[in-house]
DNA sequence: TCATTAAGCGTTG
DNA sequence: CAACGCTTAATGA
């Protein structure tokens, strides 16, 4: 049995209790593993030590998975439903870095440091993450090249990221923010198997692309009418991947 | 003066 | 009960 984290609320909720959505049957943590794309890159052995070190938790909506300040010593895996990463300091108001759909690995920039976590790790809604132990994390790293080429990439898409976060806020205004961030969603490294539908508020939303809940709507009713996207209620979703990536400049 | 925002509140899904 | 839309008061360019 592994050592689990001792940072969380300890809710369970019932599942009588859970909406259809989030009953829905949903991928164990063994065939979560297995189609990761890192994954299948390993040897046997490998593959049955990740399997064997790997748990998971589940989280209600709201609830933190990891505070800030606490040992990163895990890699984390977004098994189901969305999480977000941000400050939730102490001090003043809590800023998103990134939000983190479902099928995506997240947090090997805070176990390769030695430093406590920067950032803390709060689920946007009924969700269940895969914790990597640092050390098999490290092991893996050490020993499998295609592994290591994974986290290179991994860290590389990241900064490509950020950097592309930045040319978008500085150069266009609130609809193209919103649709950067909402494009940024789908990436295909970072996040490989995003839902074209995304629970999201629009006051997440506002969260994610640093912008009130009134410009994130008018921005959004926009991107409504040029059709690229179709606002539902606690949802947004996209139905023009394409477009919404030029009208963010992603890629100039 | 005009634009933006946080806060409160009634409505809605 | 949370998300949404609207109003309002404060703030600042």
């Amino acid at each position: 049995m592994q050592m689990q984290p001792t940072h969380h609320r300890q809710r369970s909720i019932a599942p009588e209790l859970l909406q259809p959505a989030q009953r829905r049957r949903s991928a164990s943590l063994e065939s979560f593993l297995e189609s990761s794309s890192w994954f299948a890159g390993l040897t046997a052995e490998e593959q049955a030590r990740v399997q064997a070190d790997t748990y998971e938790r589940p989280y209600p909506a709201g609830a933190m998975a990891c505070h800030r300040g606490d040992p990163a010593d895990h890699w984390l895996g977004a098994i189901e439903g969305m999480v977000k990463v941000d400050t939730a300091s102490a001090c003043g108001r809590a800023i998103t870095f990134a939000g983190v759909p479902a099928g995506s690995w997240f947090g090997e920039g805070a176990v390769l440091k030695t430093e406590p976590r920067q950032y803390s790790v709060v689920a946007l809604k009924e969700s269940r993450v895969a914790f990597v132990p640092r050390d098999t994390f490290l092991w893996l790293l050490a020993r499998n090249p295609s592994f290591s080429r994974y986290v290179i990439d991994q860290l590389n898409a990241r900064c490509g990221y950020y950097v592309g976060l930045v040319h978008n806020f500085r150069l266009h205004e609130a609809a193209a923010r919103v649709a950067f961030c909402l494009a940024e969603l789908f990436h295909r490294q970072l996040y490989p198997s995003t839902d074209r539908t995304l629970g999201l508020s629009q006051e997440e939303v506002g969260r994610l692309s640093g912008l009130s809940r009134q410009n994130t709507n008018r921005a959004l009713r926009e991107l409504a009418d040029a059709g690229m996207l179709a606002m539902e209620y606690g949802a947004i979703q996209i139905l023009d991947l394409e477009g919404l990536r030029q009208f963010a400049h992603i890629g100039d």
